[in-house]
DNA sequence: CTACAAATTGTCACCGGTGTCAATCCTCTT
DNA sequence: AAGAGGATTGACACCGGTGACAATTTGTAG
């Protein structure tokens, strides 16, 4: 049970210096005060230099940054953040399935963040779970955030931005280009990126060529499924239905797939999965089938996460910078309160990554 | 630059309906105010009922509670926080290389984290950088976290731990059960897990068995190679120095270590890793050296991410409970809250994991 | 029915900042 | 040298809660 029962009042001895110096600054911490005290100016002019306000006289500002400097302060951002009704909390709200994605994401926006006051705090929003919306609403409404950052497929979900961009609070979306917007955006060129796997594979001479894709919620299914076929298209090349598979994002959704694609007579030469973790599965499940790669069958995977080169052979992958794109959709965050109002859209684009994976077919 | 050469008042038309009726609720959100005045109480009350004071007439709570959950109010945070100085954010420092291990860590964490008002911030701590301890001590005065979660290696800094208990900042540390101490712990069977593995090897037969050891600055690496060690005892077996390799908890390493053991004449049958990621390291290198896998080397992980059961063949492993060491750490954390004084540790026993990367030694 | 203690509720200052708007200080003009 | 008008600065209320302590109500013994 609670220890509701000791009474209201604290007993503990309180502050034992109280009665002392009346003016010397509080045990716990320096306040904006103290340091209005000891400049002998008001809270107000101090408010003004830490929020850098240029209605402060020269000399005035020096003075004060003097004493800040010297007493160690630093405004408190509960305090802050209760005057000025926003936080300094800077949300990533995320839902992919995949750890890599996620902490390459939440690196890149540690760095961007490094150095200010504001703080990353983790939202995960089941898509999937009923009230997710509300879940991430009462979040914004109770914390009040400075701001959001949302990485596919929460990034996809029209009524969940809808209802935050309602709610009046900030977010960058990092998105597929293909999901144009009002709002800030960090872009993926997602079809570009499988074009150039596609151009890789059949380069390389394979003609039966499989896909295996992700879920249908997330835009960059639709999009990377369609630049492959562009790029097939280039050599003349149409993917064929049954070379098509489904896949769910994650390792064992992709080795089901590959199962079902390796059990077809003839065998498909190579096989793009939407993912690395789906190709991950496609590497294992062509292990299974006793197959040897790249000899006898190639695999590409997508975003280059760093399993990729841990494996035997190493992943033939797009490489997504999603370290770079998490820092890139802070930054554009964090120059909202620095004043810029116009909404910016930024592109990433893709590389192909060649390892041991992918290789000209068996003349069979 | 800035936008700080508009004017310091605000421009815009601000609540226009604040002229109007004085009873209103505002329109940004429900407060403690509303609710007193709408149940005909003063805020102190209200403030009683949501903080679940006993000194209130059951009537009373009542019809708040009735008030309140009519108007959707949710006290906030930050107020909160600025009157209690102490916010309502659980901090999580890390310096683990293993980006799974800090996933699981942060999935267990806000599985215990929801339904409650607690948040989960990020606090990414380089012990490798100097002034770490300034850094994460300064974001413990400026922001007042609830709480504080450390996972290996920071929870082995004496220092840090030391600072953070002198700051007055609550926390709880997952650790090897060697690291006693008088605060809340999560505590893992290093060494027990260690000879689990070295039994499952010298059962299968293996005499030449090598070890890669974590860094020297992560007291797990000394208890699992102790542990290890006293595992092999028991088949009358000792670790040769020249079968011992060090490596830094990274995939790299542990390939690097793995090359230098491979190069031994007579090459060890067996290697065991100090974590996954080194294990993954090693069985590139293997493969790298030509060599079969389990049939000329076995090869034995600690962890169980999830790449040990993506990779082929699937790596033998001792699994760690991480997801649930982060969810017991939080609720450690959350019972402080609850009046738990007493300082509490909990055990997490790891269980040996067999998958497809060890066999009995060819004959030679 | 009183009186006194316990239970319940209220008042008011304060946590550490910011917004509003008035007051004061300069710097030029004329 | 006085006045105008912009540049600086300050006074004070307020953000939405909680702590300390006083006030009021209730319960119960005498």
């Amino acid at each position: 049970m609670h220890d509701t029962d000791r009474p209201e009042t604290n007993p503990s001895p309180g502050p034992i210096d109280a009665a002392g110096l009346p003016d010397a600054p509080r045990s716990g911490s320096v306040t904006i005060n103290d340091i209005a005290r000891i400049a002998r100016v008001s809270k107000k002019t101090v408010s003004r230099v830490i929020n850098e306000s240029p209605f402060v006289k020269e000399g005035t500002r020096a003075e004060i940054k003097r004493v800040i400097a010297e007493l160690g302060f630093t405004p408190d951002p509960q305090a802050r953040a209760l005057a000025l009704g926003k936080s300094f909390l800077i949300g990533l709200v995320y839902d992919n399935p995949s750890p890599q994605y996620v902490v390459n994401i939440q690196r890149g926006i540690l760095d961007a963040l490094e150095g200010t006051d504001f703080q990353l705090v983790l939202r995960p929003c089941d898509r999937a779970q009923a009230g997710h919306i509300e879940q991430v609403l009462r979040f914004a409404q109770q914390h009040k955030p400075f701001g959001l950052i949302m990485p596919p497929s929460v990034s996809e979900d029209q009524e969940l931005t809808g209802a935050i961009a309602a709610a009046g609070i900030g977010y960058v979306r990092i998105a597929s280009v293909s999901l144009d917007g009002p709002d800030h955006m960090i872009l993926t060129e997602d079809a570009g990126g499988a074009a150039q796997a596609a151009r890789h594979l059949t380069a390389l001479g394979h003609r039966r060529i499989a896909h295996i894709h992700g879920p249908l919620s997330f835009r960059s299914t639709h999009e990377r499924r369609q630049g492959f076929e562009a790029g097939l298209a280039e050599a003349g090349l149409t993917l064929d239905p049954l070379h098509v598979a489904e896949g769910g994002y994650t390792f064992e959704s992709g080795r089901q797939a590959a199962e079902k694609l390796l059990a077809l007579d003839p065998r498909p030469t190579a096989i793009f999965a939407g993912n690395d973790e789906m190709a991950t599965g496609t590497l294992v499940a062509a292990r299974e089938a006793g197959l040897r790669i790249p000899e006898d069958i190639s695999i590409v995977g997508y975003d280059d996460t760093p399993i990729a080169g841990r494996l035997w052979p190493g992943l033939t992958t797009v490489r997504l910078p999603i370290r770079d794109m998490g820092r890139a959709a802070a930054r554009l965050l964090l120059d909202t309160a620095n004043g810029a109002r116009r909404t910016a859209h930024q592109r990433f684009s893709p590389e192909l990554i060649v390892r041991g994976s992918s290789a000209p077919p068996a003349r069979t």
